[in-house]
Order: C-alpha cells, then sequence, then structure tokens
DNA sequence: AATTAATAGTGTAATTTTTACACTATTAAG
DNA sequence: CTTAATAGTGTAAAAATTACACTATTAATT
C-alpha cells in the first residue's frame, strides 16, 4: 500500500491492544472462551481474543469490539482487569495490552457453543492448555479477580439467562470459588440482600420438584448501592 | 533535531504514559503529592507526577522512574491502578495513561515536604484542588482502591516507619478508612495477625507513657500469605 | 394408580466474630 | 508532687456464620 509508514511520531511508542478474558457457565462449570491461532507466533496454540486498539475507540470499546467481531457478542458484562506491559511479551514488537474480563449469560454461551467455527472453543478452566503469549498469566490474574469480585458484588447472574433458579445461582457460586456451599446458608444470605426478584414462574419438565425462577433486581441493587450497602456472600 | 519523524508505524498508535497516585501520611492525614504544571495546557493547575512510556520500561518500571524523577523517591510500595483510554482526555492528542498508587514511609514523606522546589505539595485528601485532565477521576479511583485495599492486605505499614506504634498504625487505618475505630478491637485484630513483631524498644521524649514499637514481619507475612491466610480486617 | 428417582425448599441450635465500653499505668513537664 | 497526656488492657452482649436433615413436588416408570 503506498500509504504506509504514514504514521510518525518523534518517539517511538509501544502499540496498544485489548485481550479478553471471556467466562461463560455450561455443565455447572465456569468456561473460558479462546481462540486457535491461525498464525505465526504461536499457530495452532489457543490465545485469548485480542487486537489492537483504534484512534477513535477507548481500550474498553476495543474490548467490546474484539468480542463483537471474534464472537459475535453484544452488551456483554465487561471490566477492566490490568495492563500488561512486559517488554518481550510479544516475540514481533513491543505491545502493551490492556487486559478486560467479561462474562456471558447463557443465551450467549449457547450461540457460542452452536457455531461451527472450529477457532473458537469454550474450556474447562480446569483444562486451560499452554496459551499463547503472556495469557495463562492474564487468565490466572483473571479468575483471581473474579473470585474476589463475586464476594462483594452480586455478579454470578451474569452467567446465567435472565431466568435463573437458586441452585443455577448457587452453582455458579461454587463453580466460581471451585468451593462447596450450603444450601440453606446460600438461599438465607443471598435472599437477603433483597436483589432477587422472585416471580410466578417455575421450571418445567423436570423430573423431579420444579424449581422457582427469580431474577436480578437492577433496581433494588441500583438503590442499594447508592445508599452504600455492601454485598458480601 | 534532524532525527525527527524518525518513528513511523502502518498505524497511528496512541501515546503511552503512566500517572502516580502517590499517597503520604502526615499529622493523622493522608496526604496526596501534586505537582503544579508550568506548561500548557492547565498550565498553573495541579496535577499527578506522569511521564511517558519509554521502549525500554514496562509501565511500572516507568511509574517507578516517574517517583525518582519528580520526586526523588525509591523504594516505594506501588501498584497498578487502572488503564485511562478516553479519547479526549489529553487535549494535545491521545493519551493512554496507566495509573499506578504508590505509598511513601514517613521517612520517603519528610524528604520531600523538606524540598524547597515549590513545584511539588502534599495536599490532605480532604482539601483537593481541581486537577488538570482527569485526574480528579483518578485520584477517587486511588483512594476507594486504598480502602478496598486496606481491609483484606496489610498495608497500613507502608505509609508509616519501619518501628511504629500501634496508635500510629490505627491512625493509619483512620486517615484512610475516613472512620473512627475502637482502640482495643483494632489491637485485639491486628495483634492477632501475627505480622507485628513486638520490639523492646518505647517511645522516648513524649510526655506521657512511652508506646512500644513494632516492625512489620514480613517474614511472617509471607508464610501467612502463602499458606492462604486472609487478612481481613 | 402406585412407586421411584430426583431435586426443591425450609429452620434451628451451636459456634464464632464483632462490637461496645472504662479504667489503671507510665511518662515528662510544671 | 501534681497535672496532662496517651498507653495498655478484658469482658459481656449482639450479630453473623456455620452445621445439619427432613418433607414436598414433579415426571417417569411400573
Amino acid at each position: 500500500m503506498s500509504d504506509s509508514h504514514k504514521y510518525r511520531y518523534e518517539h517511538p511508542r509501544p502499540a496498544l491492544a485489548a485481550d479478553c478474558v471471556l467466562f461463560g457457565f455450561d455443565g455447572g462449570e465456569l468456561k473460558l472462551l479462546l481462540l486457535e491461532r491461525e498464525n505465526e507466533p504461536f499457530k495452532n496454540k489457543c490465545a485469548l481474543p485480542g487486537g489492537f486498539v483504534y484512534m477513535n475507540e477507548t481500550t474498553e470499546e476495543c474490548a467490546k469490539r474484539i468480542l463483537l467481531e471474534k464472537a459475535g457478542l453484544k452488551n456483554v458484562f465487561i471490566e477492566q482487569l490490568y495492563t500488561y506491559s512486559e517488554i518481550d511479551r510479544d516475540p514481533r514488537e513491543r505491545i502493551v495490552s490492556v487486559a478486560y474480563y467479561a462474562l456471558v449469560n447463557r443465551h450467549q454461551f449457547e450461540l457460542l457453543a452452536g457455531r461451527d467455527t472450529v477457532r473458537a472453543e469454550w474450556y474447562s478452566i480446569s483444562e486451560i492448555p499452554k496459551l499463547a503469549f503472556d495469557h495463562n498469566k492474564i487468565v490466572k490474574a483473571a479468575l483471581q479477580r473474579l473470585r474476589g469480585k463475586v464476594r462483594y458484588q452480586p455478579v454470578g447472574f451474569e452467567l446465567l439467562n435472565e431466568k435463573f433458579t437458586l441452585t443455577q445461582l448457587q452453582q455458579v457460586y461454587e463453580a466460581i470459588l471451585a468451593a462447596a456451599i450450603d444450601k440453606r446458608n446460600f438461599r438465607k444470605k443471598i435472599l437477603g440482600m433483597g436483589l432477587l426478584k422472585e416471580l410466578d414462574e417455575k421450571e418445567t419438565n423436570v423430573a423431579h420438584k420444579a424449581a422457582r425462577y427469580y431474577r436480578f433486581d437492577k433496581k433494588a441493587y441500583k438503590e442499594l448501592t447508592q445508599s452504600g450497602f455492601n454485598f458480601e456472600l
């Protein structure tokens, strides 16, 4: 292209990218979306979805664009994780990456799981392969962050459908924390927060007592947050 | 310079900078170091110490270098806060900034307070002026982070001398949390963590019962951290 | 129609943690 | 020796957390 080498700066600049640690929940397990790399370096290795930051977007907008372009996802819960700037983290050139973690709900999860592109795959977090670049480190940090987050902010809902049962919610918490939780104590606590709205709807077509559906009460959450309430689990 | 416009890239890149929110503790108050800007934009406004990231340093190394160059500080506790990438956060050009927060001990604080350069000044966090760029937002986030951090990691020590009294430590916690703490409960809790080493030394030249000095026991901290212990206050 | 298999849903007592609270001890100065 | 100032200490009440087991309901099976 004749226009190449168009962008000139007085001082050298690292390239700026965003990477996304995308979590889903399926089969009682926390899952992670990984892409298989088509090119060198790390060809055929798995990596986090990522890409360069454009001049007309913030890093968060970039992360969201990547989720849309690489996974077809919109409206995902996303939060900044950490910025990685080790000089040799990419063998090609200096790339500083702002990492985000994101949570997809069941609907989004199934969309993705149902695609036939082989390049994107959900991995159980207990079976994450060796990844390209410093991505294992990023995933580890994202998991740690999620584990911390879940203790003081109601974030488990993001991994479920809008309607969910308390057992499903408990399973999400158990998957994130990698620990068993007592059913009665969990319900007491989570209902006591006043963030769940009981629906007049129950499971159907289950070969056991049908569980009631709940949904997250955003309005109550906003009000309680503003009044300084704390959501420790 | 004849070598200008030397650095060319296929795609435009934001400039990358680091900014530091530097906290100190004095007079029972949490303080913040601000520099008065000498140039436009925001000439004569206060701003956080910051600067561009070199190609041979990580963003954290950059933040440390800035603390050395602009405040003469070495060996400060520093931690990444958040990366700010709003497109217009700097009126000159697109600059993405990785913000860090840092804690200086009493020795470092006094060094800085004793300098005669007018450009750097400690401000009480209750009296922070309107700052350049998006720096008020960054400071607010740093305070929030520090308040969260202090609840589950022993970080108050970083703002004191190596030797400190329990009352001093309590004052640090009170300043950070902006809340009064009960003396007996604080002592019970903090001593119960097993992270303080009681010294055979007491205050001198005080017109009241001399308080015992303690120091932070790094070794015990490491061991307890590795064994998965939790340091909630 | 009765039985089975599976999960939903519920309360209480014991334990632990957190909170509230007040006086004596020691130091230097006056 | 008196004063002013802060260090240092324990206990009881309240709140939060934990441990724990049975009945209810649904669809499938017989």
